[in-house]
RNA sequence: AGGCGCGUAGCUCAGUGGGAGAGCGCUACCUUGACACGGUAGAUGUCGGCGGUUCAAUCCCGCCCGUGCCUACCA
C-alpha cells in the first residue's frame, strides 16, 4: 500500500470503494437468510430530473441506518428505485418539446410516450449516477420502476380486486380540473393560495316585479352558468322571492330563486348566492339538492363554449371576466365592487387556477381502506417518529374523502377496463389481462373493447411501493422476508400522498402494515431558510457539493444538522467545518500508521497493562460506542454524529494523541502497550463512524487491517463496535480526568499572564490528598510535556512562592512560576477569577439561605450546593490571599 | 377559521426542572515532527415578552408579540 497522503483527498480516495463494494456484493440481501432481516424502501425519486440536496439527506439517513444495521448481523435490503411521477414527467418532457414547437398531440399518443421513456432513461441515469456520488449501499440487484412489468401487473390487480369489492367507482362528480395539463387532479394536487380580487355585486331583476336580487361573487364570469339563486329561507329581506323567477343578465335564460339555509350566511356579502353548479363545489351540493340543471361553460382549456351566449364563445375564462363584467356595468345590472381578499386552488404543477368541473372519473372508496390504516397508528402496529406527525395524518384520515385516481394524461398506468364499442351498450371489461376475442361483453355479447384512455395517479402505484417491488402478488421469498418493511424514512410533505395511502394498501392487500416505523426527516433549506425550488434558483446539486468537499464531509454534514422535527438550514460553512473533520481523521490516523512502523502483525490488548491514559481514551472511547449506538436506535442521527465528532477530536486527538506521544518515545512495553491502544481506539472510530462516513473509513481501515486479528474484506461488513468491546477502568479514568483538568489550568495560566509558548515554567503542586499526590506524580512528563513545564514538585506542605500565579483546582493547589515581572497581570486574572467565583457563590447562597429550599428539595441537591458554595469560598479565600500577598 | 412548530452567543443551530452548549465567526499567542483543513487560551447570552405552578423555570402551564408550515368548498 503506498504511504499515507499528508493531507486527505476526496476526490482520490471516494473514487477508490464504492464499484467493489457493489461487485462483492456487499448491498445485495439474501431472499433468505438466518439473519434478522432489516429492510427499507427508498422513497423513489422522479424521473423528471436530478437528485436535489434534500434527497441527499433522505438518502443519508437511509444509508445510515442500513449501514447500521448491516454492521450489526442484520440481513439489510435497501431497495431502490425510481417513479414515473405521472404529471410532473409528462409536463416536463411537453415542455420541452414545446421549445421545439411540438405538442404531444402532433406527435401522438405513441411518439410521445417514446419521447418521455428517452426522457426517463436520461433521468434514470442521472439519478444513478448521484445515488452513487452518495455512496449509498443500496442492493442494485433489486432497483425497480414504477412502470416496471411487475409493478405494473401489481397496479392492474390492485384496480381489479378494489374493482370487485366495490372500492373502485366510476361516477360523474365534481373534480378539481386542471386547464393547464387538461386533467382532473385529487384535491392533494391543489394548493390553496390567497388572491388580492374582488367582490363583485350584480344585480338579478326579479321576474314581474321591479325588485332586483343583488348577489355578491368572486367569479363574475360564471354567472353565464348559473341555474338559481340562493336566500337563505328565514331571511326577511328575501324570503318572499323564494320560488319566483330571476332574469339572468347578458342571456335570455330564467332561474328560480330558491331557499338554502345549510349554504347561504345571510351575513356575508349581500345574504343572496347565485347558484352555478357546474363550477362550483357548494353548488353542485345546492344543485343536487334542489335539483337544478348543471351547466358547464367551459371547455377543457378553460375556455367559454356553447353554452353561453354566441357573444362570448371561445373567450378564455379570465378574458370573459373582463367582458362580462364590463357588458354588466354597460347594462347597469352591476352595482358595486368590492376589495376582496380569498383562497383560490391553484394547480400544484402548472400553477394555474384550478377549475372546478362536472366530470366521469374514477374514485377510490377511502374511507373504507382508512380506517384499519387509522387504526393501526393508533394501536402502534406502526410508530411515527416524530409522535407529532401522528395527529396530523389522524386529522387527516379522519377526514379522508374518496380518491380520484383517473387522469386524463398518457404517462403512467393505463387504466385496466375496458368499454364495450356496440353502439348503445354500456357493457365493460376490467380485469388484469387484456380482453381477447373470448372476451365477451356481458351486457351484449360483443368482443369488440376500447381501453379507458385514461391512466391512474401516479400515487396508485407508488402507494403499493412497499409490496409490489418485492414481487406481490406472486408469494415470493423476498415478500415473506421482508415484509412488513422494517422502516420507512421519508419527507412529511408526503404524508398524505403517499404514507397514508401506503399504509391503506399495505394492511387492504398484505393484511399488515408496510412498515413498523416511519421517521419523516426534516426538509433542507438554504441559508436564509427559504424552501429551495428552481423558480427561486437556490437549488444545490448534490453533485457540486461531493465534487467540492466529497461524499463522507456532505453525509457527515446532513447528520449533523438533521434534529427531529425541525428544518435544516443548509450553510457553506458548516459543510467546510466537516470536510475539515475528515481531514483531521485522516490525519490522526495517519500519526498512528507513523508510528506502527515497527510492528508486524495484528495488536491485540490482552496481556498488556494499560497505562492510566490508555485506560482513559479506553473508557471514553466505550461511553462513546454506547452514546453513538443510543442515537441511532433513536434516530437521533445529529446526536449520534456530534459524539462522534467530539470523541475523535476532543478526547482523542486533542488529548489521547498528545498523551501518547510520550509512551512512543519511551520504547519498550509502553510503546507496545500505547501502539495497541491506538490501534483499538482507531479501528473503535473508524467503525462507528463508516455509516456516517463510508469511504475515508474504509481507507483507512483498510491500512489499519494488518493489525487488527479476524477481520473480514470489507469494513462494510465488519460489526459495529459494541460496549464492552474493550476493557473500562472508571476510577482510573476520572483520576485522569484530574490530571488533564491540572494541565488546562497551567496552559490557562501562561495564556492569560502572557507567557509565550516558548517559554517553559516551573510548576509546584500541593495535592489535596495521597491519592492526588500519586496519579499526579506518575504523569510528570505528560504534565512537563503539554504544560510546557521545566520544574514539576509535588509537595503535601507547599506554599505559593514568590513570583508565583495561583490556580485553585477542586483537588489541589497550583502554583506557576511566572516571574516577577508578569505580578501586574497575575494580579488581574485572580481579580477576574475572584469575581467570577463570587457571582457563583452568591447565587448558590441564595439557595442555601432559603429555608424551603433546604427543607423540600432533595438531599443530594442541598448536599452538592453544600460542597458548591464551599469549594468557592474557599477558592476565593486562596485567591484573595494570592492578591493581598502579591501586593494587588 | 382550525391544527402543528419555531423564537437560546454575531451567524447556523443543539439541549436540560437544580452550576447556559456546539460548529462557524471573533480576539490574543503559537510554523511544538499527525494535521495551519492545525494548536493553546479567551470574549460574547435579561435562553422573545408578561404572568402562573415549584424550594428551584431557558425547560412545565396560560396569555401576548414575532415567525414558519399544514389542513379547510363561505359567495
Amino acid at each position: 500500500m503506498e504511504p499515507i497522503a499528508k493531507g486527505y483527498s476526496h476526490r482520490e480516495v471516494e473514487a477508490r470503494w464504492y464499484d467493489g463494494w457493489v461487485d462483492a456484493g456487499y448491498f445485495h440481501a439474501e431472499a433468505q437468510s438466518d439473519k434478522d432481516p432489516y429492510c427499507i424502501v427508498i422513497p423513489p425519486p422522479n424521473v423528471t430530473g436530478h437528485l436535489h440536496i434534500g434527497h441527499a439527506l433522505t438518502l443519508t439517513i437511509q444509508d445510515v441506518l442500513i449501514r447500521y444495521k448491516r454492521m450489526c448481523g442484520f440481513n439489510t435490503l435497501w431497495l431502490p428505485g425510481t417513479d414515473h411521477a405521472g404529471i410532473a414527467t409528462q409536463m416536463v418532457v411537453e415542455r420541452d418539446l414545446a421549445a421545439k414547437g411540438v405538442s404531444r398531440f402532433d406527435l401522438g399518443r405513441r411518439k410521445f410516450l417514446d419521447e418521455v421513456w428517452r426522457w426517463k432513461d436520461a433521468a434514470h441515469a442521472h439519478i444513478v449516477k448521484q445515488m452513487k456520488a452518495l455512496s449509498i449501499s443500496v442492493d442494485w440487484d433489486r432497483e425497480r420502476f414504477t412502470l416496471d412489468e411487475g409493478l405494473s401487473r401489481a397496479v392492474r390487480e390492485v384496480f381489479v380486486r378494489l374493482y370487485e369489492e366495490g372500492l373502485i367507482y366510476r361516477a360523474q362528480k365534481m373534480v378539481n380540473w386542471s386547464p393547464a395539463i387538461r386533467t382532473v387532479l385529487s384535491d392533494l394536487e391543489v394548493e390553496e393560495k390567497e388572491l388580492e380580487s374582488h367582490l363583485w355585486h350584480i344585480a338579478y331583476p326579479v321576474e314581474g316585479t321591479d325588485v332586483r336580487l343583488v348577489v355578491a361573487t368572486t367569479r363574475p364570469e360564471t354567472m353565464l352558468g348559473d341555474t338559481a339563486v340562493a336566500v337563505h329561507p328565514e331571511d326577511e329581506r328575501y324570503r318572499h322571492l323564494i320560488g319566483k323567477q330571476v332574469k339572468l343578465p347578458l342571456t335570455d335564460r330564467l332561474i328560480p330563486v330558491i331557499g338554502d339555509a345549510e349554504a347561504v350566511d345571510p351575513e356575508f356579502g349581500t345574504g343572496a348566492l347565485k347558484i352555478t353548479p357546474g363550477h362550483d363545489f357548494t353548488d353542485f351540493e345546492v344543485g343536487r339538492r334542489h335539483g337544478l340543471p348543471v351547466i358547464s361553460i367551459l371547455t377543457e382549456d378553460a375556455h367559454l363554449n356553447d353554452e353561453v351566449p354566441p357573444k362570448y364563445r371561445g373567450l378564455e375564462r379570465f378574458e370573459a371576466r373582463e367582458v362580462v363584467v364590463r357588458d354588466l356595468e354597460e347594462q347597469g345590472f352591476l352595482v358595486s365592487i368590492e376589495d376582496y381578499k380569498h383562497v383560490v386552488g391553484h394547480c400544484q404543477r402548472s400553477g394555474v387556477v384550478v377549475e372546478p368541473t362536472v366530470s366521469l372519473q374514477w374514485f377510490v372508496k377511502a374511507k373504507t381502506l382508512a380506517g384499519p390504516a387509522l387504526d393501526a397508528v393508533r394501536n402502534g402496529d406502526t410508530v411515527f417518529i416524530p409522535k407529532t406527525w401522528e395527529k396530523t395524518y389522524f386529522n387527516w384520515m379522519e377526514n379522508i374523502r374518496d380518491w380520484c385516481i383517473s387522469r386524463q394524461l398518457w404517462w403512467g398506468h393505463q387504466i385496466p377496463v375496458w368499454y364495450c364499442r356496440s353502439p348503445g351498450c354500456e357493457g365493460i371489461y376490467v380485469g388484469v389481462e387484456d380482453p381477447d376475442e373470448s372476451t365477451k361483453c356481458p351486457a351484449c355479447g360483443a368482443a369488440d373493447w376500447k381501453q379507458d384512455e385514461d391512466v391512474l395517479d401516479t400515487w396508485f402505484s407508488s402507494a403499493l411501493w412497499p409490496f409490489s417491488t418485492l414481487g406481490w402478488p406472486d408469494e415470493t421469498r423476498e415478500l415473506k422476508t421482508f415484509y412488513p418493511n422494517t422502516v420507512m424514512e421519508t419527507g412529511f410533505d408526503i404524508i398524505f400522498f403517499w404514507v397514508a395511502r401506503m399504509m391503506m394498501m399495505g394492511i387492504h392487500f398484505m393484511g399488515e402494515v408496510p412498515f413498523g416505523t416511519v421517521y419523516f426527516h426534516a426538509m433542507v433549506r438554504d441559508e436564509a431558510g427559504q424552501k429551495m425550488s428552481k423558480t427561486k434558483g437556490n437549488v444545490i446539486d448534490p453533485l457540486e457539493l461531493v465534487d467540492e468537499v466529497g461524499a463522507d464531509a456532505l453525509r457527515f454534514t446532513l447528520a449533523t444538522l438533521t434534529a427531529q422535527g425541525r428544518d435544516v438550514k443548509l450553510s457553506v460553512d458548516r459543510i467546510q467545518g466537516y470536510r475539515e473533520f475528515v481531514n483531521k481523521l485522516w490525519n490522526a490516523a495517519r500519526f498512528v500508521f507513523m508510528n506502527l512502523d515497527d510492528v508486524e502483525g495484528p495488536l491485540t490488548l490482552d496481556g498488556l497493562k494499560p497505562a492510566p491514559a490508555d485506560r482513559w481514551i479506553l473508557t471514553r472511547l466505550d461511553d462513546m460506542v454506547a452514546a453513538v449506538r443510543g442515537a441511532l436506535d433513536g434516530f437521533r442521527f445529529n446526536e449520534g454524529a456530534s459524539v462522534l465528532y467530539q470523541f475523535v477530536w476532543h478526547r482523542f486527538c486533542d488529548w489521547y494523541l498528545e498523551l501518547a506521544k510520550g509512551a512512543l518515545a519511551e520504547g519498550g512495553p509502553r510503546r507496545r502497550t500505547a501502539q495497541t491502544v491506538l490501534v483499538t481506539s482507531l479501528d473503535g472510530i473508524l467503525r462507528a463512524l463508516h455509516p456516517f462516513m463510508p469511504n475515508v473509513t474504509e481507507e483507512l481501515w483498510q491500512r489499519l487491517k494488518p493489525f487488527l486479528a479476524g477481520r473480514p474484506d470489507s469494513i462494510v461488513v465488519d460489526a459495529y463496535p459494541m460496549t464492552g468491546d474493550v476493557p473500562r477502568f472508571d476510577e482510573d479514568a476520572r483520576a485522569m480526568d484530574e490530571v488533564l483538568d491540572l494541565i488546562s489550568a497551567v496552559r490557562g495560566v501562561r495564556s492569560q499572564v502572557q507567557v509565550p509558548p516558548s517559554e517553559q515554567v516551573g510548576v509546584l503542586v500541593r495535592p489535596g490528598g495521597p491519592e492526588v499526590a500519586a496519579h499526579l506524580d506518575m504523569h510528570r512528563e505528560d504534565i512537563r510535556r503539554l504544560g510546557r513545564v521545566d520544574g514539576f514538585v509535588i509537595d503535601a506542605d507547599a506554599q505559593r512562592p514568590d513570583g508565583a500565579a495561583l490556580a485553585v483546582l477542586p483537588f489541589a493547589e497550583c502554583y506557576v512560576e511566572i516571574g516577577a515581572e508578569r505580578i501586574e497581570a497575575e494580579i488581574a486574572r485572580l481579580n477576574k477569577a475572584i469575581a467570577k467565583a463570587r457571582k457563583g457563590l452568591e447565587g448558590v447562597e441564595r439557595k442555601l439561605e432559603n429555608p424551603k429550599f433546604i427543607d423540600r428539595a432533595p438531599e443530594q441537591v442541598v448536599q452538592k450546593e453544600r460542597l458548591k458554595a464551599a469549594e468557592l469560598k474557599d477558592g476565593i479565600q486562596r485567591l484573595d490571599e494570592a492578591v493581598r500577598s502579591l501586593g494587588g
